[in-house]
DNA sequence: CGGGGGTTTGACGAACGTCAATCGGGGTGG
DNA sequence: CCACCCCGATTGACGTTCGTCAAACCCCCG
């Protein structure tokens, strides 16, 4: 489903950087001037390996992925997702060795992102720079949202938790509304992002269709009422632009 | 007991900072220089707040602090620990708001890092500037061991993972050795820390301690098997200066 | 008309949480 | 020096959540 046809396929990268800063013409140009090396992946392939020392930069433009680590003995845990609109390993502090796999949950497409990075690097395009280092900001916060999911709550609430996560960055990226949106992830990858077993996702996801919380069929999923889930998730109430909450 | 008079309070820091990077002797030089803006912190105090834009960097001398967030409900869940030597809003790209607040766990000392970071701006501080990078990039990492522990370890193997990752880590600092090391934690915290209740960590640690693999008594843990306890926790076995080992 | 991957369901058991009481040790005031 | 106190550790009993195993089901496709 993400994978037809887009007209313009940077749409969901401009949209992106556009809700993290206000870009200059200059810079909507370059980043639409990405036309070189689109490359396309099965699911399952794996764009990142763990360890690499140089993967090269790229914008996710349509599927998804997840960061994850395996062990040993089969286990998986997923860090988190990659929705259109992402970087990949554009950390403007290059030449780290990656922790953690990136692997196609769906079909995907992406793009070299390098001319964007050389161009931040000549110091040519500061609000792209602010943009992608607020990009680094959020995905480190998101892992910490995913920290305290797996830590401190519960299956039923894990499970409502990250659904509001998703709808809200794909709803950044184009993808959907406010209460709808494509959710192309088995159980099984939803079990091994949330520390459960698929059996209990599939229970869990019952049970919030049960209590007309959500909906879910064919890879769209819907919130019916967004904010009595986010009450019961303790997920923060959040607007769209700024993505922090004031306490006090 | 981390808060006796230390001849050499910056010892813990040159170890950790050596340990990432080659220091040339002036950069030693000026992490010896610090010497201001020495601060105590007792137990509880919030060093840094959710969301502050410009908490002002600093250096772990003495004591333990946890990277924390804590619910409305008043579930807490820690992010991982900060021990002696550790850097605190150290990250090279500053004035970024801190998502989590950081806790002191025990009485602590504290050291303005200003100096190091306006030498590293100044370009004048290349070693330790990759030092303080690498200090990042593994930070990262243990929070990414931190998300396997949650999601996809059990209680046993979390208590497990988490004792080798301190003993590593405190064994750099210069306190214990490869087998004993301080742990000033109440089983609250560790609670908190692995997803746990405070009951299930305490009997977690009794079987641990039945089956010999560990002792544990006033503030001091001592890792009987090391091996043994890695192998059971699906622990990476790694040496000490690199912390990454070969898959292939 | 079969396959095959993903979903759903039931039965059962293990892991983990909760409640509540007790214990134990180090500090402190008398 | 001693009695008291308080926080943290420990233990038992019990309940719930969640995992495992296994079978059925469903739907999309070839």
């Amino acid at each position: 489903m993400t994978g037809r046809f887009a007209p313009r396929p940077l749409e969901p990268v401009l949209r992106r950087l556009r809700t993290l800063a206000s870009l200059s013409d200059e810079e909507v140009l370059l980043v639409r001037a990405l036309t070189e090396r689109r490359e396309r992946h099965p699911p399952g392939e794996i764009l990142v390996h763990e360890g690499e020392t140089a993967p090269y930069p790229r914008f996710v433009i349509s599927g998804w992925a997840a960061r994850q680590r395996v062990l040993q003995d089969g286990r998986r845990q997923i860090f988190g997702f990659l929705v259109p609109g992402d970087p990949i390993a554009l950390g403007l502090r290059t030449a780290e060795p990656v922790m953690g796999s990136v692997a196609a949950i769906t079909a995907m497409e992406t793009i070299d992102a390098e001319p964007v990075l050389n161009a931040i690097h000549g110091g040519d395009a500061p609000q792209l720079a602010a943009a992608l280092a607020q990009a680094e900001q959020i995905e480190r916060g998101l892992l910490l949202d995913h920290v305290v999911r797996l830590g401190r709550l519960t299956a039923y609430e894990r499970v409502a938790h990250l659904l509001l996560e998703l709808q809200q960055r794909l709803e950044i990226a184009g993808y959907g509304d406010a209460h709808r949106f494509p959710l192309p992830l088995t159980q099984e990858i939803l079990a091994d992002a949330l520390g459960l077993s698929i059996v209990h996702v599939n229970r869990t996801l019952q049970q919030l269709r049960r209590e007309r919380l959500i909906e879910l069929r064919s890879g769209v999923a819907i919130l019916l009422q967004r904010e009595l889930l986010a009450s019961l998730a303790a997920y923060p109430v959040a607007e769209v632009p700024s993505k922090r909450a004031a306490s006090a």
